[in-house]
DNA sequence: AATCAATTTTAATTAAATCTAAATAAACAT
DNA sequence: ATGTTTATTTAGATTTAATTAAAATTGATT
């Protein structure tokens, strides 16, 4: 079986000592260069085939947001793993809308280091658990359950309708009503969610996950 | 040290008997339990202290949607790895809203499986390869490049202060412009986008990212 | 039996949207 | 340089949608 060649790039000594005994650790993995900045890197990959890039994310002056990209033309075939010491929303999001395979950050442990560049050698994903809190919550917002929707159901029908499009006329053809009633509807609906316009009606269909 | 005690929720025998053999393998783990239907897992929570219930997800008439629930309403020191057979969308979206720590799909191989449990087992959380694809399409929509939109700067304003919820009267005091004016390009709008009413104008807003 | 919330309707009114038509200015091509 | 297109702006007459206020009906709850 064919060892994955990786790189490591990290500014930091000692998180690249580190990540070398793990490595060694790994017998699928072979270590086949080190970088300290972005210059480093990218002349490395010039001459040095890579399966995997272990990749220090945003240091100021060492690496950047663009590192990922530069790396990418180079060398198309190598897997990005990602290790952030910054573990913020804006951070993660950046790096995960990077498309990059993996995600660490620098606060995880041997295991989690270890799955996560064995995962990679595979060309598996694997995120770490602070980030997969962070997209967890980007995806599925937490609900203000105190009071989901005052909206009774035939609201919650009315609704609907609005917001994929159909006029009061439309509804009223559509549930068999007048168009009076569904005003009416419109009307409570309003007043209870105390909403304006109906392309505040809309939004609020869109952002409550009604349609 | 402690190990941790498991249960496997599973309709399959040959599931079951899978999940039994890698958790032989794995020291930390003890295997407490086995169930093969909602009811005999929750009478087995009520007798059993349970550290990790792996849940097979969703099998009609064993395991429905609200096992989940169920099981934290016994158990809730339990954490949850679900195995799901469906690895559609709507299946995924539901089983990570219900706030599970670990979620793999039976297409996993048994490095993937064994990870799992082991983050599981320190309280961290593991999604397999296939479930990331699907959270990451779902937090970073790919956008369509090709064609932005058809749309004048100045529609594009229009476009904008109809989805915050302002009438035309209003976006015409706001832009000095006539209400006529505001009708007109909001007529040309909806002409280039083959639009027929104001919610989907609201909702062509929204996906598109200008508001 | 009384009350409340949800659902439904009417009639009269008001506000918004549409249609038709057209003027102006800037960008573009022949 | 002139004609053409596109974006922007406006007006008047018309149509349509939305709002308001008042009330009847049903079903559930107390």
């Amino acid at each position: 079986m064919q060892k994955s060649a990786i790189i490591i790039a990290d500014a930091h000594y000692l998180t690249r000592l580190g990540l070398r005994h793990i490595l060694a650790e790994i017998p699928s993995c072979e270590l086949v260069g080190e970088a300290s900045s972005e210059h480093q890197l990218l002349h490395k990959l010039h001459t040095t085939k890579a399966d995997i890039v272990v990749l220090d994310y945003n240091q100021p002056g060492k690496f950047t947001t663009d590192t990922v990209e530069k790396v990418r033309q180079i060398s198309p075939q190598s897997r990005l793993l990602i290790i952030s010491g910054d573990d913020d929303k804006k951070t993660i999001y950046q790096v995960l809308e990077s498309g990059v395979n993996s995600f660490l950050s620098k606060h995880c442990g041997e295991k989690e280091i270890v799955d996560a560049i064995e995962a990679t050698t595979r060309n598996e994903k694997f995120y770490c658990t602070n980030v997969l809190n962070h997209l967890l919550e980007k995806s599925f917002p937490k609900e203000t359950d105190c009071a989901p929707t005052p909206l009774s159901p035939r609201e919650i029908d009315i609704v609907r309708l609005v917001a994929n499009g159909l006029i009061a006329k439309e509804i009223a053809g559509k549930l068999k009503l007048s168009t009076h009633t569904v005003y009416t509807h419109r009307k409570n609906i309003m007043k209870k969610l105390k909403l304006g316009t109906t392309s505040e009606l809309v939004r609020f269909a869109l952002t409550e996950g009604l349609v």
